[in-house]
DNA sequence: GGGTAATCTAGAACACGTTCCAATGATGCA
DNA sequence: TGCATCATTGGAACGTGTTCTAGATTACCC
């Protein structure tokens, strides 16, 4: 939306060198090793430098703040997740049904390490507007794999998109209230498949 | 739910003296004037201290971290906008329509003071669990907010309540959403209209 | 290969949340 | 009233995110 004035990374962002890019994913691998164990205190920025055999300044350069690195950090995973679900597609047959089994299966995946969880969600929700462009794409990865979960042959209806939003909402919300400590897992099925009604029709 | 271990303050606090009180008052009231201009980061503790006439030590007696100082505001301000509501009832008939009608009006009023309602909303996601007893009472008050403005003479069903929980993690979602300028306004009520779809039947 | 611009390094310096301490003041009890 | 306990004060000190600088290294172009 307004990517002009609040965007400037992808505008033709240079192609990074084989070093560079080496050290990029040097930079999260040491990032997302210190959240497992520690969470989102334990990342410390000169520690992260430091193990990835980067100076301060290089880090900063590459990650223009903590929260930038987290977030990159979460895209990663988010990544990660999806291509698992491409080789293991839900079984269920009804599409909120499939929406549900995914959900919860990226929530086991991040119940496996709820350190890092707490470490990549606390980053997002505490994003402002100069990350505003990072979160969206982890959003539209998020919207990507509930859609990809219902498996449609047709286009989404205006009324199937709006649910996916909402859905959305409710996936995010409910992470944060199970990573604080106020909701079970269960809680958390319970909430993701109330939102799921929303998509039958 | 597990308040025995986590939740430090409510069990027997003392009884505030007089001008206790008032330095409480006086702390949050500072707390909202900087936060209005400037935000979450212009609450500053050293400055929330200096301006309302207390010292460092003390603020931190009060408010044991910046994050507790501004979910307590978030408290405050959340019971105000509910005594306004009480005042003046949404009009529309149908529940789905008065619980919109209800939240994008207390969205309006935090639209009135976007500064205030990021620093507040910032810190509430941002919290850690020693924070989650205060949080979940924010959650609380937002549930009777949206609860009251269904204005059901029944009990609420099970799926009621189920889709209040919806509702409200849209809502928290959404402002987080808007406040990083990520959605407009209209969006944000089309997603609430679509969460509340869920409360008929 | 030489020159130049960009990148990287080491480390100091700064800002702000948080903790700690010694001294002073308020409160309530015998 | 005197004493004991707790609250408040002012200020120093610490930790960590972030910025800055000067010099070394690398990448690229002719």
């Amino acid at each position: 939306m307004s990517d002009l004035t609040t965007n400037p990374r992808p505008p033709a962002a240079p192609p990074l060198t084989e070093r560079q890019e080496a050290r990029r994913r040097r930079i999260l691998h040491t990032a997302a090793q210190l959240a497992s164990r520690g969470g989102f205190d334990a990342v410390q920025m000169r520690e992260v430098a430091e193990s990835s055999g980067v100076a301060l300044g290089t880090l900063y350069r590459y990650f223009p703040s903590k929260v930038h690195l987290l977030v990159a950090t979460m895209q990663d995973q988010l990544q990660l997740m999806q291509s698992q679900l491409r080789k293991h597609p839900p079984s269920a047959t009804d599409p909120g049904a499939r929406v549900t089994e995914t959900l919860m299966g990226t929530f086991r995946g991040l119940q496996r390490e709820p350190q890092l969880a707490e470490a990549m969600v606390r980053a997002l929700t505490f994003a402002d507007r100069s990350v505003s462009a990072e979160v969206d794409q982890v959003s539209r990865l998020t919207a990507v794999l509930i859609t990809e979960a219902m498996a449609l042959d047709h286009p989404l209806s205006r009324d199937q998109l709006a649910a996916v939003r909402v859905i959305e909402h409710t996936w995010h919300s409910a992470l944060v209230t199970w990573l604080s400590g106020r909701a079970s897992i269960a809680q958390v099925r319970i909430d993701l498949e109330t939102a799921c009604k929303l998509l039958a029709e």
